[in-house]
DNA sequence: TATATACCCGACTAAAATAGTCAAGTTTTA
DNA sequence: TAAAACTTGACTATTTTAGTCGGGTATATA
């Protein structure tokens, strides 16, 4: 059960944005210094999390990204969303051929799936930028 | 975040055994049958879960697999374990060249990954085999 | 107004993980 | 002794992941 990584760095790189963000745009490039991720990659989540309205975008000399939302308001869940990182521990739909089996009624595990991503899913939901700033031994 | 079919498999026909097991250990191919899924991979599957002791075999004509513990007893945990399917949502392990981009400190996000993994843990920790059986729209 | 900086975007690819299959056994009981 | 059922390691096609590459466009400032 792993998240990938383009959740992983799009966490960090908002988190990142949070701390040195003073008003003003934050560019991919002191990210990519900053944080040890790819500015190439950086450029693909940002199109992303832009999209989705996490952030949003300055062109130009001094350009960079800006946090739509304060720390505080934007949740984790949002992130993964915006990477299409969605909690679906099992790949099952009923009335598709992807349901358990391709059969028509729900298999013995299936409430059980259900309630593992409402689980998870509560965390992401419950968690917002912010809890991560209160970290006491972070590395800038 | 998606669980392997492995994972999956091996819960569904552990509790299709402590449905159809009354005392007598129960074939692969009736579980192959009744569930769905490839012998050859069930095969795969109970090998390690018997190697991490959570069946035991029964050889010869007439064998098959039994659980060790019941229901009421059997962790979801310990069979995810047995698959190999830790709960690790990030792969990174101080002190060593997967540790977050290989820097010595603990990055920003490091903390709120182990609480995930905390929160999912405990989730598969605190359910048994026995609460997957109270299902009422089971499929046979 | 030139130019450097920084965002924009689709396509591409190497490597790893997944989801199985296959072959060739061994053991036990009817 | 034959059939049922477990045992084991190796093999493979497909999919997913984790990026890279190339060629843009917009804008501040010198
Ligand atoms: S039918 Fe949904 S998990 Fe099996
Ligand atoms: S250092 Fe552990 S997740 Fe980054």
């Amino acid at each position: 059960m792993k998240l990938n990584t383009k959740s992983r760095y799009a966490v960090m790189a908002l988190a990142d944005m949070a701390v040195f963000s003073r008003n003003n745009a934050v560019s991919l490039r002191d990210i990519s210094l900053r944080q040890g991720i790819s500015l190439l990659y950086l450029e693909q989540i940002f199109l992303k999390l832009k999209k989705n309205n996490i952030v949003k975008s300055v062109r130009g000399i001094n350009g960079g990204y800006m946090l739509v939302k304060t720390p505080k308001e934007l949740k984790i869940l949002d992130i993964l969303l915006a990477l299409d990182q969605k909690v679906k521990t099992i790949g099952c739909k009923k009335d598709s051929k992807k349901s358990c089996n391709g059969k028509s009624t729900k298999c013995i595990t299936h409430n059980f799936w259900d309630e593992l991503d409402i689980h998870i899913n509560s965390f992401f939901e419950s968690k917002k930028l912010s809890d991560l700033l209160r970290n006491k031994e972070v590395r800038y």
